[in-house]
DNA sequence: GATCAAATCACCCATATGGGTAATGGACGG
DNA sequence: CCGTCCATTACCCATATGGGTGATTTGATC
């Protein structure tokens, strides 16, 4: 049962001949209504909260608040307004700061106005759309990093030290001496170059080692 | 400069009509070969090994091996060959397997033959495509959990923590005494409900506090 | 048959950690 | 003005942790 419902869309975006073409583009489509057009974070943070927009196309590089903290205040009392990066930058550190910040959709700027149009509804129904080259950077950080050579048994030590549990507690576990897990954990941080429980958890997490 | 390669594309799917429309989709287009065409894992390990196809379309729910541990293996030996997964599979468990295997596209099986196309191409690019439903999961991942209340103070001391820092060394990087630190610390525990540093730094890793 | 890595265990020791309790001053809101 | 939260500091104590060294067994590899 979809009923077409008219998708409410609000730009923010500082190049004055870029949001007048956006803003062209969605006032000119069926099923699309300009919610907004801002060309500074300051004025959209105060605007958008008011029309409530279904979906916002955001710029990253604005003068003053970036379009990324801009994003993450707006998420804040907005849960259900669906944010889409429109921008140049494909850098991980815009890419993730943008997803982590609630982006749910990732457009580089050479994205037709097709693809544009189509992100805000895919988006709108509970998508996300994200360029291939952006979401190449977002798939890689899902790979596990560099294998540390880890044994067998050091992969199961490793485990159970990130859940917090002590010699005594794995050595029950394992069936094996306190010791011996002792042993275990010098080889693992030898390896991992560590030398302290929370580094290993840490490395082990963020390279999805467990 | 991008001359126009023709990218050999391999397939394994069980099914045999669905193997063979892709087969036929593959062979009928210009700039397309069919590298192989698998309805087994087994079967496509050896094959696939051998002939070396810049892309392969893989199934998950195969008898006997399933897709995503095809992937990790074939992926081990082929790491310029890019997989697309190809499947009605949409739960978080499948999505974040098959990525960190090594998939680079993840298509659901409503997806259309230009879809597919569409898709190799891109990939084939050192891009990557996911279904919107698929990708709404993965940029979902990137979400900071529920914040647990923590004090500016509180996650500085607890972003030491991550780092492997003891007492000291936090205290005097903050300026403070290790008294405090260890106050600081214990407010932690207690908010995140752990009693190890262990277990707190892979909460705060988990949930993107830091 | 020799070699080697992995897994197992033991002992010593200095320091780090976690838990408990208590206190002070500043800021903020009612 | 009072209560509350936060940041700060202090002290005691039992246990956990990390580092160093050394040893045995087993299975794989050559």
């Amino acid at each position: 049962m979809e009923l077409p419902r008219i998708i409410s869309v609000a730009v923010v975006e500082d190049d004055h001949l870029a949001r007048e073409a956006i803003a062209a583009l969605i006032e000119g489509k069926e099923g699309f209504i300009l919610g907004g057009a801002f060309d500074n974070a300051e004025d959209a943070l105060r605007g958008i909260v008011d029309s409530e927009p279904d979906v916002v196309l955001m710029d990253i590089q604005l003068v003053g608040m970036d379009g990324i903290e801009c994003v993450r205040r707006l998420k804040e009392v907005l849960p259900h307004t669906d944010f889409i990066m429109l921008t140049v930058l494909d850098d991980e550190e815009s890419v993730f700061r943008s997803l982590s910040a609630g982006a749910t959709g990732y457009l580089q700027k050479d994205a037709s106005p097709e693809d544009v149009l189509h992100a805000i509804k895919e988006v709108h129904e509970g998508g996300s759309v994200i360029s291939p080259g952006i979401a190449r950077l977002v798939v890689g950080s899902f790979r596990p990093r560099s294998e540390p050579g880890l044994t067998d048994r050091e992969n199961e030590v490793l485990a159970r030290l990130c859940d917090g549990e002590n010699y005594r507690s794995i050595a029950e576990r394992l069936f094996i001496s306190a010791n011996t897990v002792k042993a275990h954990i010098k080889s693992i941080y030898a390896k991992l170059h560590v030398n302290t429980r929370a580094e290993a958890v840490k490395l082990a997490m963020r390279d999805r080692l467990v």
